[in-house]
DNA sequence: GCGAAAGATTCGATCATCGAAATTATTTCG
DNA sequence: CGAAATAATTTCGATGATCGAATCTTTCGC
Protein backbone atom coordinates (compact mmCIF):
# COMPACT_ATOMS: atom_id res chain seq x y z
CA UNK A 1 0.00 0.00 0.00
CA UNK A 2 1.28 0.52 1.31
CA UNK A 3 -0.03 2.73 -1.56
CA UNK A 4 -2.01 5.47 -2.00
CA UNK A 5 -5.32 6.06 -3.69
CA UNK A 6 -4.42 3.42 -6.08
CA UNK A 7 -6.17 3.85 -9.44
CA UNK A 8 -8.59 6.01 -10.55
CA UNK A 9 -8.78 8.90 -12.43
CA UNK A 10 -11.47 11.22 -13.93
CA UNK A 11 -9.41 10.58 -17.33
CA UNK A 12 -11.93 8.89 -19.63
CA UNK A 13 -10.22 5.61 -21.27
CA UNK A 14 -10.94 7.02 -24.61
CA UNK A 15 -8.97 10.08 -26.01
CA UNK A 16 -6.20 10.23 -23.23
CA UNK A 17 -5.16 13.85 -22.88
CA UNK A 18 -1.72 14.54 -22.96
CA UNK A 19 -2.05 15.87 -19.55
CA UNK A 20 -4.38 12.50 -18.51
CA UNK A 21 -1.11 10.15 -19.81
CA UNK A 22 1.39 12.07 -17.45
CA UNK A 23 -1.11 11.40 -14.66
CA UNK A 24 -1.72 8.19 -15.36
CA UNK A 25 1.94 7.03 -15.06
CA UNK A 26 3.17 9.47 -12.02
CA UNK A 27 -0.13 7.30 -10.41
CA UNK A 28 1.59 4.46 -11.41
CA UNK A 29 4.53 5.31 -10.08
CA UNK A 30 3.22 5.86 -6.45
CA UNK A 31 1.46 3.16 -6.49
CA UNK A 32 4.55 0.63 -7.37
CA UNK A 33 6.44 2.66 -5.44
CA UNK A 34 4.61 2.07 -2.46
CA UNK A 35 3.98 -2.00 -2.82
CA UNK A 36 7.71 -2.07 -2.69
CA UNK A 37 7.88 -0.60 0.43
CA UNK A 38 5.35 -2.57 1.00
CA UNK A 39 6.93 -5.58 0.41
CA UNK A 40 10.48 -4.54 1.61
CA UNK A 41 8.66 -4.17 5.12
CA UNK A 42 7.10 -7.31 5.14
CA UNK A 43 10.60 -8.93 4.30
CA UNK A 44 12.00 -7.15 7.38
CA UNK A 45 9.52 -7.17 9.72
CA UNK A 46 8.83 -3.73 9.30
CA UNK A 47 5.42 -1.99 9.12
CA UNK A 48 4.94 0.85 7.35
CA UNK A 49 4.42 2.99 9.91
CA UNK A 50 7.97 1.71 11.45
CA UNK A 51 9.75 2.29 7.75
CA UNK A 52 8.68 5.51 7.54
CA UNK A 53 9.73 6.52 11.21
CA UNK A 54 12.96 5.01 10.07
CA UNK A 55 13.33 6.77 6.92
CA UNK A 56 12.29 10.01 8.87
CA UNK A 57 15.14 9.35 11.36
CA UNK A 58 17.99 8.28 8.62
CA UNK A 59 17.07 11.07 6.81
CA UNK A 60 17.41 13.82 9.74
CA UNK A 61 20.67 12.14 10.30
CA UNK A 62 22.05 12.23 7.39
CA UNK A 63 21.77 16.06 7.46
CA UNK A 64 23.03 15.84 11.14
CA UNK A 65 19.81 17.18 12.55
CA UNK A 66 18.87 14.69 15.82
CA UNK A 67 15.62 13.31 16.15
CA UNK A 68 13.21 13.35 19.22
CA UNK A 69 10.11 11.45 20.17
CA UNK A 70 8.34 14.50 19.29
CA UNK A 71 10.09 16.10 16.39
CA UNK A 72 9.18 12.46 15.20
CA UNK A 73 5.61 11.85 16.17
CA UNK A 74 5.05 15.53 13.99
CA UNK A 75 6.91 14.27 11.06
CA UNK A 76 4.90 10.89 10.88
CA UNK A 77 1.42 13.31 11.92
CA UNK A 78 1.37 10.69 14.85
CA UNK A 79 -0.06 11.15 18.44
CA UNK A 80 3.05 10.97 20.85
CA UNK A 81 1.62 7.58 22.36
CA UNK A 82 2.09 5.87 18.98
CA UNK A 83 4.96 7.03 18.56
CA UNK A 84 6.17 5.68 21.98
CA UNK A 85 4.90 2.54 20.77
CA UNK A 86 6.19 2.74 17.39
CA UNK A 87 9.86 3.35 19.22
CA UNK A 88 9.22 0.38 21.24
CA UNK A 89 9.15 -1.69 18.47
CA UNK A 90 12.11 -0.42 16.86
CA UNK A 91 13.96 -0.27 19.80
CA UNK A 92 13.33 -3.99 20.37
CA UNK A 93 14.28 -5.31 17.06
CA UNK A 94 17.38 -3.31 17.19
CA UNK A 95 17.00 -0.73 14.99
CA UNK A 96 16.75 2.46 17.27
CA UNK A 97 18.20 3.39 20.10
CA UNK A 98 17.23 5.97 23.08
CA UNK A 99 19.75 8.30 24.56
CA UNK A 100 18.38 10.96 27.06
CA UNK A 101 19.63 14.55 25.90
CA UNK A 102 22.24 15.62 28.45
CA UNK A 103 21.74 18.89 28.05
CA UNK A 104 17.74 19.00 28.72
CA UNK A 105 17.27 15.66 30.12
CA UNK A 106 13.40 16.05 29.54
CA UNK A 107 14.43 14.88 26.16
CA UNK A 108 15.35 11.68 24.01
CA UNK A 109 17.57 11.44 21.40
CA UNK A 110 17.15 8.87 18.64
CA UNK A 111 20.03 7.08 17.32
CA UNK A 112 20.02 4.54 14.29
CA UNK A 113 21.99 1.60 14.52
CA UNK A 114 24.30 -0.49 12.03
CA UNK A 115 20.98 -2.62 11.49
CA UNK A 116 18.93 0.14 10.72
CA UNK A 117 21.90 1.49 8.33
CA UNK A 118 21.69 -1.67 6.52
CA UNK A 119 17.77 -1.92 6.23
CA UNK A 120 18.20 1.82 4.82
CA UNK A 121 20.93 0.46 1.89
CA UNK A 122 19.03 -2.72 1.43
CA UNK A 123 15.75 -0.51 0.27
CA UNK A 124 17.78 1.82 -1.54
CA UNK A 125 20.57 0.13 -2.95
CA UNK A 126 19.08 -2.22 -5.21
CA UNK A 127 16.70 0.96 -6.31
CA UNK A 128 19.45 2.82 -7.44
CA UNK A 129 21.58 0.54 -9.37
CA UNK A 130 18.07 -0.55 -11.28
CA UNK A 131 17.14 3.06 -11.62
CA UNK A 132 20.77 4.15 -12.83
CA UNK A 133 20.95 1.26 -15.26
CA UNK A 134 17.48 2.61 -16.89
CA UNK A 135 18.36 6.57 -16.59
CA UNK A 136 21.78 5.93 -18.46
CA UNK A 137 20.16 7.23 -21.72
CA UNK A 138 18.93 10.45 -20.66
CA UNK A 139 20.97 13.15 -21.57
CA UNK A 140 21.90 16.25 -19.27
CA UNK A 141 19.60 18.41 -21.35
CA UNK A 142 16.65 15.88 -20.84
CA UNK A 143 17.43 14.94 -17.06
CA UNK A 144 16.96 18.97 -16.63
CA UNK A 145 13.68 18.84 -18.17
CA UNK A 146 12.65 15.72 -16.07
CA UNK A 147 14.13 17.71 -12.75
CA UNK A 148 11.85 20.69 -13.76
CA UNK A 149 8.52 18.36 -14.68
CA UNK A 150 9.39 16.68 -10.48
CA UNK A 151 9.81 19.91 -9.21
CA UNK A 152 6.90 21.52 -10.56
CA UNK A 153 4.50 18.33 -10.04
CA UNK A 154 6.15 18.31 -6.62
CA UNK A 155 4.53 22.03 -6.19
CA UNK A 156 1.68 21.28 -7.41
CA UNK A 157 0.55 18.61 -5.08
CA UNK A 158 1.72 20.60 -2.19
CA UNK A 159 0.21 23.22 -3.41
CA UNK A 160 -3.33 21.52 -3.91
CA UNK A 161 -2.69 20.35 -0.39
CA UNK A 162 -2.31 23.71 1.20
CA UNK A 163 -5.81 24.75 -0.61
CA UNK A 164 -7.38 21.65 1.26
CA UNK A 165 -6.48 22.33 4.74
CA UNK A 166 -7.58 25.60 4.38
CA UNK A 167 -11.33 24.84 4.14
CA UNK B 1 2.47 3.57 0.68
CA UNK B 2 0.27 6.27 1.00
CA UNK B 3 3.13 7.64 1.73
CA UNK B 4 5.88 5.13 1.84
CA UNK B 5 9.42 4.96 3.12
CA UNK B 6 8.87 8.38 3.54
CA UNK B 7 12.38 9.97 3.28
CA UNK B 8 16.06 8.37 2.92
CA UNK B 9 18.75 7.25 0.62
CA UNK B 10 22.06 6.52 0.62
CA UNK B 11 23.13 9.86 -1.60
CA UNK B 12 25.32 11.72 0.95
CA UNK B 13 24.33 15.29 1.46
CA UNK B 14 27.36 16.57 0.03
CA UNK B 15 28.26 16.29 -3.90
CA UNK B 16 24.56 14.93 -5.00
CA UNK B 17 25.02 12.67 -8.09
CA UNK B 18 22.76 13.14 -11.27
CA UNK B 19 21.02 10.02 -10.18
CA UNK B 20 20.78 11.15 -6.71
CA UNK B 21 18.91 14.62 -7.20
CA UNK B 22 16.30 12.34 -9.74
CA UNK B 23 15.89 10.00 -6.41
CA UNK B 24 15.43 12.54 -3.79
CA UNK B 25 12.65 14.38 -6.22
CA UNK B 26 10.96 10.95 -7.19
CA UNK B 27 11.29 10.35 -3.54
CA UNK B 28 9.44 13.88 -2.40
CA UNK B 29 6.74 13.47 -4.73
CA UNK B 30 5.52 10.06 -3.50
CA UNK B 31 5.78 11.46 -0.38
CA UNK B 32 3.70 14.61 -0.94
CA UNK B 33 1.16 12.28 -3.12
CA UNK B 34 0.39 10.43 0.32
CA UNK B 35 -0.13 13.47 2.41
CA UNK B 36 -2.18 14.48 -0.13
CA UNK B 37 -4.05 11.38 -0.01
CA UNK B 38 -4.05 11.11 3.33
CA UNK B 39 -5.39 14.66 4.02
CA UNK B 40 -8.10 13.78 1.42
CA UNK B 41 -9.14 10.83 3.31
CA UNK B 42 -9.26 12.56 6.91
CA UNK B 43 -11.39 15.24 4.84
CA UNK B 44 -13.79 13.26 3.89
CA UNK B 45 -13.83 10.31 6.56
CA UNK B 46 -11.92 8.00 4.68
CA UNK B 47 -9.16 5.83 5.98
CA UNK B 48 -6.36 4.47 3.60
CA UNK B 49 -8.05 1.41 2.68
CA UNK B 50 -11.42 2.98 1.91
CA UNK B 51 -10.16 5.24 0.01
CA UNK B 52 -7.54 2.52 -1.99
CA UNK B 53 -10.92 0.10 -2.09
CA UNK B 54 -12.76 3.53 -3.75
CA UNK B 55 -10.22 3.92 -6.01
CA UNK B 56 -9.59 0.21 -6.94
CA UNK B 57 -13.46 -0.31 -7.81
CA UNK B 58 -13.46 3.44 -9.58
CA UNK B 59 -10.83 2.14 -12.20
CA UNK B 60 -12.06 -1.34 -12.59
CA UNK B 61 -15.53 0.39 -13.59
CA UNK B 62 -14.14 3.00 -15.67
CA UNK B 63 -12.51 0.46 -17.75
CA UNK B 64 -15.61 -1.87 -17.99
CA UNK B 65 -14.82 -4.42 -15.32
CA UNK B 66 -16.66 -5.33 -12.41
CA UNK B 67 -15.17 -5.89 -9.03
CA UNK B 68 -16.02 -8.43 -6.32
CA UNK B 69 -15.03 -8.52 -3.07
CA UNK B 70 -12.64 -11.61 -3.72
CA UNK B 71 -11.16 -9.58 -6.66
CA UNK B 72 -10.91 -6.49 -4.61
CA UNK B 73 -9.33 -8.25 -1.51
CA UNK B 74 -6.70 -9.66 -4.27
CA UNK B 75 -6.24 -5.79 -5.49
CA UNK B 76 -6.08 -4.44 -1.70
CA UNK B 77 -3.67 -7.25 -0.81
CA UNK B 78 -5.71 -7.33 2.19
CA UNK B 79 -7.49 -10.28 3.86
CA UNK B 80 -11.08 -11.46 2.78
CA UNK B 81 -12.01 -10.79 6.37
CA UNK B 82 -10.72 -7.27 6.25
CA UNK B 83 -12.12 -6.47 3.25
CA UNK B 84 -15.79 -7.58 3.98
CA UNK B 85 -14.97 -4.66 7.19
CA UNK B 86 -13.92 -1.96 4.05
CA UNK B 87 -17.27 -3.23 2.42
CA UNK B 88 -19.32 -2.77 5.67
CA UNK B 89 -18.33 0.69 6.13
CA UNK B 90 -17.75 1.90 2.31
CA UNK B 91 -21.54 0.72 1.91
CA UNK B 92 -22.55 2.52 5.20
CA UNK B 93 -20.69 5.49 4.20
CA UNK B 94 -23.18 5.63 1.44
CA UNK B 95 -20.15 4.85 -1.15
CA UNK B 96 -20.92 1.65 -2.78
CA UNK B 97 -23.12 -0.85 -3.17
CA UNK B 98 -23.23 -4.54 -3.17
CA UNK B 99 -25.56 -6.73 -5.47
CA UNK B 100 -25.83 -10.38 -5.84
CA UNK B 101 -24.36 -11.68 -9.52
CA UNK B 102 -27.76 -13.04 -11.09
CA UNK B 103 -25.80 -15.43 -13.11
CA UNK B 104 -23.48 -16.56 -10.05
CA UNK B 105 -24.89 -16.38 -7.02
CA UNK B 106 -22.28 -16.74 -5.11
CA UNK B 107 -20.47 -13.62 -6.41
CA UNK B 108 -21.03 -9.97 -5.32
CA UNK B 109 -20.81 -7.46 -7.87
CA UNK B 110 -19.47 -3.86 -6.21
CA UNK B 111 -21.06 -0.60 -7.93
CA UNK B 112 -19.74 2.81 -6.75
CA UNK B 113 -22.68 5.16 -5.90
CA UNK B 114 -22.49 8.62 -7.07
CA UNK B 115 -21.23 9.88 -3.83
CA UNK B 116 -18.27 8.25 -5.06
CA UNK B 117 -17.84 9.16 -8.27
CA UNK B 118 -17.96 12.86 -6.51
CA UNK B 119 -15.27 11.52 -3.94
CA UNK B 120 -13.16 10.81 -6.73
CA UNK B 121 -13.56 13.77 -9.10
CA UNK B 122 -13.02 15.84 -5.91
CA UNK B 123 -10.15 13.97 -5.47
CA UNK B 124 -8.32 14.32 -8.72
CA UNK B 125 -9.84 17.60 -10.37
CA UNK B 126 -8.36 20.03 -8.08
CA UNK B 127 -5.02 18.00 -8.89
CA UNK B 128 -5.63 17.49 -12.46
CA UNK B 129 -5.97 21.52 -12.70
CA UNK B 130 -3.05 22.43 -10.80
CA UNK B 131 -1.10 20.31 -13.03
CA UNK B 132 -2.10 21.30 -16.32
CA UNK B 133 -1.50 24.52 -15.31
CA UNK B 134 2.59 23.82 -14.23
CA UNK B 135 3.07 21.89 -17.03
CA UNK B 136 1.66 24.49 -19.67
CA UNK B 137 4.94 25.20 -20.57
CA UNK B 138 6.40 21.81 -21.39
CA UNK B 139 6.62 21.06 -25.18
CA UNK B 140 5.53 17.57 -27.14
CA UNK B 141 9.41 16.90 -27.41
CA UNK B 142 9.86 17.47 -23.70
CA UNK B 143 6.77 15.57 -22.83
CA UNK B 144 7.66 12.55 -24.76
CA UNK B 145 10.88 12.57 -22.15
CA UNK B 146 9.21 13.07 -19.64
CA UNK B 147 7.21 9.85 -20.69
CA UNK B 148 10.14 7.70 -21.40
CA UNK B 149 11.31 8.58 -17.80
CA UNK B 150 8.49 7.96 -16.04
CA UNK B 151 7.74 4.80 -17.55
CA UNK B 152 11.49 3.57 -17.16
CA UNK B 153 11.49 4.64 -13.65
CA UNK B 154 7.76 2.37 -13.17
CA UNK B 155 9.48 -0.59 -14.96
CA UNK B 156 13.05 0.13 -12.77
CA UNK B 157 10.17 -0.09 -9.53
CA UNK B 158 8.90 -2.86 -10.76
CA UNK B 159 12.00 -5.27 -11.61
CA UNK B 160 13.83 -4.78 -8.36
CA UNK B 161 10.19 -5.70 -6.42
CA UNK B 162 10.22 -8.68 -8.47
CA UNK B 163 13.75 -9.96 -7.44
CA UNK B 164 13.26 -8.81 -3.81
CA UNK B 165 9.97 -11.12 -4.30
CA UNK B 166 12.33 -14.30 -5.47
CA UNK B 167 13.92 -14.22 -1.99
C1' DG C 1 12.12 27.40 45.65
C1' DC C 2 7.37 26.93 43.39
C1' DG C 3 4.12 26.84 39.96
C1' DA C 4 3.66 26.43 35.10
C1' DA C 5 5.23 24.47 30.92
C1' DA C 6 7.62 20.96 28.02
C1' DG C 7 8.73 16.26 26.73
C1' DA C 8 7.87 11.66 26.99
C1' DT C 9 5.39 7.67 28.66
C1' DT C 10 1.47 4.82 30.64
C1' DC C 11 -3.21 3.41 30.62
C1' DG C 12 -7.71 2.16 28.85
C1' DA C 13 -10.48 2.09 24.78
C1' DT C 14 -11.36 1.80 19.86
C1' DC C 15 -11.01 -0.11 15.50
C1' DA C 16 -8.65 -2.31 11.37
C1' DT C 17 -6.81 -6.57 10.36
C1' DC C 18 -6.07 -11.48 10.58
C1' DG C 19 -6.96 -16.70 10.55
C1' DA C 20 -10.24 -20.13 11.22
C1' DA C 21 -14.83 -21.66 11.11
C1' DA C 22 -19.42 -21.05 9.20
C1' DT C 23 -22.80 -20.00 5.54
C1' DT C 24 -24.73 -20.06 1.03
C1' DA C 25 -24.51 -21.24 -3.76
C1' DT C 26 -22.71 -23.92 -7.45
C1' DT C 27 -20.45 -27.70 -9.83
C1' DT C 28 -18.98 -32.44 -10.29
C1' DC C 29 -19.86 -37.10 -10.68
C1' DG C 30 -21.41 -41.67 -9.10
C1' DC D 1 -31.14 -37.19 -9.01
C1' DG D 2 -28.45 -36.51 -4.89
C1' DA D 3 -24.22 -36.14 -2.17
C1' DA D 4 -19.77 -34.56 -1.83
C1' DA D 5 -16.42 -31.17 -3.30
C1' DT D 6 -15.55 -26.44 -4.56
C1' DA D 7 -16.23 -21.38 -4.60
C1' DA D 8 -17.40 -16.80 -2.66
C1' DT D 9 -18.34 -14.32 1.06
C1' DT D 10 -19.22 -13.49 5.81
C1' DT D 11 -18.93 -14.20 10.94
C1' DC D 12 -16.30 -14.73 15.04
C1' DG D 13 -12.58 -14.27 18.33
C1' DA D 14 -8.03 -12.47 18.90
C1' DT D 15 -4.15 -9.42 18.03
C1' DG D 16 -2.14 -5.12 17.73
C1' DA D 17 -1.62 -0.18 16.07
C1' DT D 18 -3.46 4.07 17.28
C1' DC D 19 -5.76 7.55 20.03
C1' DG D 20 -6.95 10.79 24.03
C1' DA D 21 -6.40 11.58 28.76
C1' DA D 22 -3.82 11.26 32.71
C1' DT D 23 0.91 10.80 34.74
C1' DC D 24 5.75 11.43 35.52
C1' DT D 25 10.07 13.89 35.15
C1' DT D 26 12.69 17.79 34.10
C1' DT D 27 13.26 22.61 33.12
C1' DC D 28 12.13 27.54 33.09
C1' DG D 29 10.19 32.02 34.79
C1' DC D 30 9.40 34.83 38.59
Amino acid sequence: MGDMAADANGSLPNPETADGLLIRLLRQLTVESARFAEMFGEAHGLHRTDLNALAVVMDATRRGRRMSPGSLAAALHLSPSATTSALDRLEASGHLRRTRDPADRRKIELDMTEKARRVGSGFFAPLAVEFGDRWREFTPEERATIVRFLTASIEATVTVRGDLAKE
